[in-house]
DNA sequence: TCAATCACTGTGTTCGCACACAAAGATACT
DNA sequence: AGTATCTTTGTGTGCGAACACAGTGATTGA
């Protein structure tokens, strides 16, 4: 007999074959020196019980020791990347038993050299593993081949460079995010309605962003179900409160009209706290990701819904891919399209956290 | 030295303390037959450098096995149930190198005596631990009684029985999905509107259910928003095909006027398929839970919101609950409602799965 | 013919921990 | 004092798999 859970061990397939342990390690390794009949037969048997190995104890009795970089753009406490990281930790936490370490490089995303730079130096330390946020594309490319040629795996976390070979993607799908923005917004609308559409602007922005697919999408569900509605655009600054103060000002007041908006962007708490200290209240309002301070405007509903994307969840998994791949070796399928989280007031408690 | 993550052994502590790692293993595990001197040294030295034990090679040289049972309602393909099995499955399979082994009991939920002797069968086996789908208030407090007396900690799953005391509870707040539902549904209407509302009926329904909570928090939604609308209200039977479509019948063609429609049950496709085959496709209609059948009729757009609750992630969970008690000995809250997710055309794909 | 080389296979130690058992002192009892 | 008993502590083995190392024949070369 086998162990009480019936689980069939590296020595009951040795019996069956008529080897000893060492050779079938040999054959489930593919370290060679096992002659080819023996290892025909070895593998039958394998395949025969299905057997599947104690990955706890292969880690125990492992030498192995695998080194993940991750890299994604500094943050302050609070903002979109924050969650980002949370993420990359939990995965850490439990594969620090399996001998993996993870170390996080932070770059500038307003700084094109600041990327280059933090990225030149993860990769010099040849990690095992990589997971990256991505920059524009013909930057991100450039390392991306790098990472190719030394046969590291990568995998991209919340947007996505064409041309590249990562061992994977988990991000949203941005299009179809806007075109349920679009949805939620203008769906019950019967007449003509104005609305406000707020896009963000960084001078020097160089990490990717999704913004400019959301409104794609969002103008996609305008055109195929031909709603007749007025938009206003405006464009907000990163780190601009007076000019930002004086553009929704404009917009709001100039367009009185105005009765939904939405903001393409994590930052929607910014219009929200205008439509707010406005006492705009008439205003029904999309906001994107579940960032604490638009939380807040959502449960004071001046936010009527949060698209959101698990940024965490996201993490999490680009973790366990490259751990799957590596450690596991476990086929890992390429796309990931994080969920598209409608949140309300009524459902945003029971989100918190995953 | 440690080893190469820098992680603190056994062996580490007991070289600390001047004692050999059996008594440090007698401390770590309340075995006793340790001096109360010695035993506080080493409990300090512990908390000191914050051990934390590889659980895998403890479960690895463990001889304790577990047994878990779980009670749940019998089903047919595609039904709510079939779901929660599988997150059980899932769980079950997590932790078979933990030498842990999971067995379902079914029992037929339209007979009390049926839900009586599979509790009873389940008990006789003196499981570790439980995972219970609830049936009526005093019939289950019979039995937690038991397994309380019996010291076997019981997660609910699904629904919920006061006065018990489970290790955990995991479920929807059915309440908030049915004020949800309404929100969804009525929160853009203006004037007086006509709304069908369903509930199910099944004669000796014997399992919880939540229609009647979510109804519940339906009404109060119109009551606190002051909703002017007329509620035509209609039972179906859970299998009388028949009944039901002269039901429909009767209550869409008297009132032409209904332009909302809203089923407290996860047979949501019941009513829809009769929309869609009496092209009554004006009438806007939220259903709950994530069936295959539903999830055709939210992708044809006949059902606009569907509102889910990842049973699979509450039974796994549940499983989760009781392993993290049983054998990491980690605190568990006691409480875990179920995310409420909106699903519509767009982000559907992206929820199947979990 | 004997040693060297090769392809192939078996054995033994190790990982961190649990647990059975042995050993060592301390105490009490005849 | 000698022995039985109890308390306290150390030692050894095994969990399942990885991997270094030690065989074992067969083949080759001198």
């Amino acid at each position: 007999m086998n162990n009480i859970q019936g689980k069939i061990k590296i020595k009951d397939i040795a019996e069956k074959a008529g080897v000893s342990a060492g050779t079938v390690d040999r054959v489930l390794h593919n370290r060679g020196n096992v002659s080819e009949e023996t290892k025909k037969r070895v593998k039958s048997i394998i395949a025969e019980i299905n057997y599947t190995p104690n990955l706890y104890a292969s880690a125990l009795a492992s030498k192995k020791t695998f080194v993940f970089r991750a890299v994604i753009p500094a943050y302050s406490s609070g903002e979109y990347w924050e969650m980002i990281e949370q993420g990359i930790r939990k995965g850490a936490q439990e594969l620090i038993d399996f001998k993996v370490s993870i170390h996080v490089h932070y770059y500038d995303q307003y700084n094109q050299e600041s990327f280059c730079r933090t990225l030149e130096e993860a990769i010099s330390y040849k990690p095992d593993g990589m997971l990256l946020a991505p920059s524009v594309k013909p930057l991100t490319l450039q390392y991306t081949g790098q990472l190719e040629k030394k046969g590291i795996p990568y995998v991209f976390i919340d947007s996505r460079v064409e041309e590249a070979h990562p061992l994977a993607y988990f991000g949203q799908d941005s299009l179809r995010s806007g075109y349920l923005g679009a949805k939620l917004l203008l769906s019950q609308k019967k007449e003509c309605c104005d609305v406000a559409v707020f896009s963000f602007f960084h001078p020097g922005q160089v990490a990717a962003n999704q913004i400019s697919l959301r409104m794609e999408g969002f103008n996609s569900y305008i055109r195929e179900k031909e709603i007749d509605c007025r938009q206003h655009r405006a464009t907000l600054a990163v780190n601009d409160e007076k000019k930002n103060e004086l553009e929704m000002k404009r917009l709001f007041f100039e367009n009185p009209k105005i009765e939904a908006a939405i903001i393409f962007s994590s930052r929607s708490y910014i219009v929200a706290e205008f439509l707010k200290n406005n006492n705009l209240n008439h205003i029904a309002m999309i906001g994107y990701d579940l960032l604490e301070k638009n939380v807040h405007y959502l449960k004071n509903n001046t936010i009527s819904y949060l698209l959101a994307q698990r940024p965490e969840e996201q993490a999490y998994k680009g973790i366990k891919a490259l751990s799957d791949h590596l450690i596991f070796k476990k086929q890992v399928s390429s796309v990931h399209y994080a969920p598209i989280d409608i949140l309300t007031q009524e459902n945003i408690d029971f989100c918190l956290g995953f």
